[in-house]
DNA sequence: TTGTACGCGTTATCAT
DNA sequence: ATGATAACGCGTACAA
């Protein structure tokens, strides 16, 4: 250790809490104390080693902490998907589309100000599920955040089973005791089915999602059950996998079985999008020969031509009571098996 | 330690090397030593440690062994911002935009087969910036991909003082000896300025992004330069923020202050999509009266209708590689700064 | 080839 | 109030 105008060396390593509690005089406890703001501390004591810290440029070593306190500060969001897709440019679709980045601005928003870290997790295969709850046991990070894309996933279940303190963001396909945060879809889609209906439609048709995954089939039930209260007690429906390109496809398909149809309810609004390009292609104008209801409220929405009308999703503010539920879990073992529900609401614009 | 037909508990806490090693009588150093494939073992033991290792479930604690190894087998992707926006809902914004899970695809492409973890910062404040480095010197990350926003950084300059393995996606602004993989912006604005003089287009207006960032100046430098080889001096240039908002904005002042505008170059995609907007709202049709040329390809650009003419940018291969880059500069301390420049293409679509 | 013993940097328990 | 000292779980020289 050598000392030059204040400043102080100790070597190539980085300083230790010994290397400030020898400068400061005292013990490794007693620096200990400081740094971590407990009372216990003769003021005078208190000074000496914030200046040793200050002198050494003393940085606590998290990984060292961690394995002590068992806390890390980390939050791991894992994506579960059902396969392992390395070469199928899946995966990078769902990176690139709206949802995942509403997801992480969401998180983020609250644990930034808690100074907790978000650690990125992706899980395709048994393997890696059986190896991600293994290392969440050890305590990697403090707690998760799980967005389960597959209809029926084995993770959720598992995580309950290990204890690990766990949210997810849209209901478990099957019934497992866990935490999560929902919108109620099938609200959201009644609501489209009553402003088509509202606005004169008699042929509605609807563009749905993959029906194994649970926010897509309760818009699907949703509508359906709403229609069907309207008196129109059968709709047209094609299926997507939530693209813009699906959305077309499906929306000529619709249109080619049904050239009479006045309006369509469209399970997201990057379909909608698809939706509205082949109406356009057909030579339908929207909303006159065609209205189109949307779902999500993602910046596809004010971006289409016309702007779309379409079910707000307030995906944001829904991962950033995940991330405060989780929180609070985390703090609480005993806290009950909880879920908040989210109401959606028509944001109304120009293509129906 | 309780045996009961074939399993194995310990109590409440999990399994340790030091459980293993009792179970299959020998010592921690051997079990160590085949957990991680170390040659010089018995084939016997080998095979007894195996089984005491299923009996036991024991899974390695990452925190323990990167403790020791000083490696995390995570690398962080920091986004660097000029200030603290907390209740600016602009990071939100940042992360609803396609450029981030782009980003985030591209790195995840590459690190999830090398079974390494993303770690997601935000830095935004002096205060964050010293601490991140702080725990990046400890080797809370083996490396960090730099996202940086601001046009003047000081974030690169301390990851190079500090001897941080580090990457930039985009060049730094001021001239740091910092890895870096970026676009020839500047040739993708050429690229774009020739497609629109050789379409013949007379008065060509630019929608810019913000002039302190490099990518944003080096696009309008290359843009106006190639105009002037083109003949045309002057060329009436208005800002934008990179939002869909900006750019409508920034196409309705253009088009007041020039109505005879035949063609528009948008410094990205989701301003272009603005100025598309403002231009069918102000009667003129795409590409007939005014053509348009954006830049990114970002899915906005298949989205839009017309269809966009864009400058490709490969953001997902540039982040793949910065991955792959950061990876060789961990394992090799001694790399020489390097860096990557992509060159940009022409997507030629209906707008332009 | 295997085991012993120490170190990684911190917090927590116990005396004092 | 403060200081030894024992964990935390693992890798690895070194010795055998």
């Amino acid at each position: 250790m050598t000392t030059t105008g204040g400043r102080v060396r100790v070597g190539e390593r980085l300083p230790t809490l010994e290397d400030v509690a020898r400068l400061a005089g005292v013990s490794r406890a007693t620096v200990s104390r400081v740094i971590n703001g407990i009372r216990n501390v003769d003021p005078q004591l208190h000074e000496l080693v914030w200046d040793a810290v200050g002198r050494t440029g003393y940085v606590p070593n998290r990984l060292a902490r961690s394995l002590v306190t068992r806390r890390t500060g980390t939050i791991a969001l894992v994506v579960s998907d059902s396969e392992s897709h390395d070469d199928d440019p899946f995966m990078g679709r769902f990176f690139a589309d709206p949802y995942f980045g509403r997801v992480v601005g969401g998180l983020m928003s609250v644990l930034r100000t808690a100074g907790i870290q978000l650690a990125l997790q992706i899980v395709g295969t048994e393997d890696q599920r059986t190896r991600l709850v293994g290392d969440l046991r050890h305590g990697q990070a403090d707690g998760v955040v799980v967005l389960s894309l597959p209809g029926h996933d084995p993770l959720p279940r598992m995580l309950t089973d290990a204890g690990v303190p766990a949210v997810m963001i849209g209901r478990p396909a099957d019934p497992v005791p866990i935490n999560y945060v929902d919108l109620a879809n099938d609200a959201g889609a009644a609501l489209a089915a009553d402003h088509l209906v509202a606005r004169g439609c008699q042929l509605v048709g609807m563009i749905a999602g993959p029906a194994d995954v649970p926010a897509s089939s309760d818009r699907i039930t949703g509508f359906r059950r709403s229609m069907a209260r309207h008196g129109h007690g059968w709709v047209p429906q094609v299926s997507g996998n939530f693209t813009q390109e699906s959305g077309e496809a499906a929306m000529r398909t619709l249109l080619a079985d049904h050239p009479h149809l006045d309006g369509v309810f469209v399970a997201n609004d990057l379909m909608a999008l698809g939706a509205l390009l082949a109406l356009r292609d057909e030579g339908r104008t929207v909303p006159a020969d065609v209205a189109v209801v949307g779902f999500d409220d993602s910046s596809a929405a004010t971006a289409a031509d016309p702007a779309l009308t379409t079910v707000r999703h307030p995906l944001e503010d829904m991962a950033a009571e995940a991330a405060r539920l989780l929180m609070t879990r985390i703090d609480d073992p005993d806290m009950r098996v909880s879920s908040v529900i989210y109401e959606p609401t028509l944001i109304k614009r120009r293509s129906a």
